[in-house]
DNA sequence: AAAAAAT
């Protein structure tokens, strides 16, 4: 590492300051030190006698920041007493965001942030690496992934690492990954971070819950950081991140977000989630609540909960973090503080930037997470809108990141469309987190599927341990089944709550808290918890409904057996879902797994082809270069050369907007 | 056919 970076940040954080504002060197709050960096060397943070300093961000936006100060929390104008209230609080916006206290009693822009700690306290002995054992180590069993196949295609494809100590990734961020008890990188990480620090772009195929957002971020921060950026402009109030990472659904957002908040924790990289579902003004909400002497909570479970609501400013605090409301509002003023990375999902971010509150001129890493998930009939229209028809640098010009469990070919295709010379890279095989997830197959008619999966949770509980209930997760087909069979659990003795498209976004918040803390044992949840979401814990996955898409399938299992535990996952199979049960006899096979003798007699009786699973081309791997199937007749390894404009060149090409499948098909047939 | 994602 270039120990000129951290001096350079330094005194570029410490010019800045002075520069704006001579009265910050008045002590204040914000000279508090951080456990992990005190008793350090003078020579470590140079120049100032405080803490190490923390830029506003690499954007440079503090002047935006300042402007924005009269609108905050309402203004001092209109809202006197929660702006007031707001100064020496210390609230955050989102309640999970950055954080940060403002401190302008001299009413300036004396607001150096001091960022909450994400891991807590008690971490200064593993950031600086002493009394670290690795058999204590808290982290995650990597052991079981050590040996799983890897397989990676395209052109001069940089040689993996072994140990993080391998990579240089910078010294701030070495101290993060011990924080983190990451002890030796994943192999998904071993072999996707050497590529995209060697600059190149990726599409990797990967089991979640195997250390997948780590291996995008980590080089994200370490490029920011490393990288001289030319001033990023200053217009309006326009922002101008440098990394994008979009993923499907909110709760994802949040979760990729939380994780790299870890990561990038003082490192001057400033990462913001932007996603949409308050409908409200968090405004309005507390002014209402304010005038209100009761508020009546409703729990998913049916208990209710009465919280006092005396007209105290501080309660008006308490209770808008517990409601934890991330409008609009809180999004935008996040966004004025300065960002480097931002994480959103695909609506809100084409809302931004038709407001042109965010720029995409100066991104130089996009990563798609759920890769196929973004690139299916429903989201591709806006994900094209957002890296192809807007201002984004064209591939070549920025490095592109595609992480998904599946990758069916045809989305390979599409996704060719993002990226340059790109290395395809697959990590183990799908649905073969193997040893880890026990896959159970029962023939369960539609009406007999309540009772059966009484049977079930019945017996969990019995063999579970002194009455603390496993982590039950049920999938099914749609939220109104979702809602009733949530109703139906309760009321016959477990506790439950759901998860779905149709409910609030603080109740799939809610649900989501319930759900990990085990006050609710048992989440229902259509497809919007499928994917990505890492909840720790969560030892039974019930297909209670299958999924058409065998894809799908991969993807609900791999919400257990994360993070090397073992986990066990049972559907209900019954005569609805025939058209799954040749991939799934196929895929339960590829992974070990005893497949029930009428399984096997139905898989071989369903005709090969005829169903919509037919466009996967036979394949249950998805960890497949389709480059390598070469029968498409388009030779995508010429694609390097093209790529400054190749964007534009090939974008919309004439299978846009649907129809793509049946050339698709004709192509293996 | 359903689900998700902006207001």
């Amino acid at each position: 590492m270039r120990t000129s970076w951290a001096d350079s940040v330094a005194n570029s954080a410490y010019e800045t300051v002075v520069s704006d504002n001579n009265s910050l060197r008045r002590p204040t709050r914000s000279t508090y030190v951080p456990p992990h960096l005190r008793n350090r060397s003078a020579a470590d943070t140079p120049n100032l006698s405080g803490p190490a300093p923390e830029r506003t961000s690499f954007n440079g936006n503090a002047g935006v920041s300042q402007l924005s100060r009269s609108s905050m929390g309402g203004g001092g104008g209109t809202k006197p007493e929660l702006g007031r209230q707001s100064q020496g609080y210390g609230y955050t916006g989102s309640g999970r965001g950055g954080g940060g206290c403002w401190n302008n009693r001299s009413g300036g822009w004396d607001r150096r942030e001091r960022e909450v700690n994400p891991f807590g306290d008690n971490d200064e002995a593993d950031a600086r690496g002493q009394a670290f054992n690795e058999q204590e180590n808290l982290g995650i069993n990597f052991d079981p992934y050590q040996d799983i196949p890897v397989e990676t295609s395209g052109e001069n494809v940089p040689p993996p690492v072994n140990t993080f100590a391998e990579i240089d990734l910078g010294e701030l961020l070495d101290q993060n990954i011990r924080r983190c008890k990451y002890v030796k990188p994943t192999p998904v990480q071993r072999h996707a971070i050497p590529i995209v620090l060697g600059g190149r772009d990726l599409m990797a195929c990967a089991q979640t819950g195997s250390g997948k957002t780590a291996a995008f971020c980590f080089p994200i921060i370490s490029g920011i950081m490393r990288e001289q950026y030319v001033q990023r402009p200053r217009i309006a109030r326009t922002v101008y991140p440098l990394a994008l990472i979009l993923s499907p659904t909110r709760e994802l957002s949040c979760q990729i977000h939380d994780e790299a908040k870890k990561f990038s924790y003082q490192t001057g990289v400033k990462v913001v989630v932007a996603y949409g579902g308050a409908p409200i003004n968090q405004q309005v909400v507390v002014d209402l609540f304010r005038n209100m002497l009761y508020f009546a909570f409703i729990y998913a479970n049916y208990s209710i909960i009465l919280i006092e609501l005396e007209c105290k400013r501080e309660r008006c605090l308490v209770l808008h973090k517990l409601l934890d409301i991330f409008s609009l509002e809180d999004v935008l003023r996040e966004l004025e503080r300065g960002v480097d990375i931002l994480v959103a999902t695909p609506g809100r971010l084409v809302d931004l930037l038709e407001r042109a509150r965010v720029s995409l001129q100066m991104i130089r890493y996009l990563a798609l997470d759920e890769a196929d998930r973004m690139l299916d009939m429903g989201f591709e229209p806006q994900i094209r809108k957002i890296v192809e028809q807007m201002d984004m640098p064209n591939r070549g010009m920025r490095q592109t990141m595609l992480f998904s469990a599946t990758f069916p070919r045809e989305i390979q295709r599409l996704a060719s469309d993002f990226l340059s010379n790109y290395i395809f890279l697959a990590v183990g095989r799908v649905g073969s987190s193997t040893d880890l997830i026990v896959q159970r197959v029962e023939f369960v008619q539609e009406s007999d599927k309540r009772s059966h999966l009484m049977d079930l949770l019945h017996a969990q509980r019995e063999n579970g341990a002194h009455g603390k209930q496993a982590l039950t997760l049920v999938f099914v087909e749609t939220k109104k089944g979702a809602d009733s069979l949530e109703h139906w659990l309760c009321i016959n003795g477990f506790p439950a709550t759901t998860i779905h498209g149709d409910r609030t976004q603080q109740e799939r918040e809610l649900a989501l808290r319930s759900f990990k803390s085990g006050r609710t044992p048992i989440l229902v949840a259509t497809d919007v918890a499928a994917r990505g979401l890492d909840i720790p814990h969560v030892a039974h996955v019930v297909n209670f409904d299958l999924p058409n898409d065998i894809d799908d399938y991969v993807h609900r299992i791999g919400r257990t057996g994360r993070a090397g535990k073992t986990g066990l996952a049972t559907a209900f199979f019954n005569e609805g879902n025939l058209s799954l049960a040749r991939p799934l006899t196929e895929l339960m096979q590829e992974a070990s797994q005893e497949v029930p003798a009428w399984l096997t007699r139905y898989a071989s009786r369903v005709p090969y082809g005829g169903n919509k699973n037919r466009r996967y081309g036979g394949g249950r791997f998805g960890g497949r270069d389709f480059r390598r199937e070469g029968s498409l007749g388009r030779n995508l390894d010429h694609y390097g050369g093209g790529g400054g404009n190749g964007g534009t060149a090939y974008g919309l090409p004439g299978n846009y907007g649907g129809g793509y499948a049946s050339g698709v098909m004709s192509a293996w047939d």
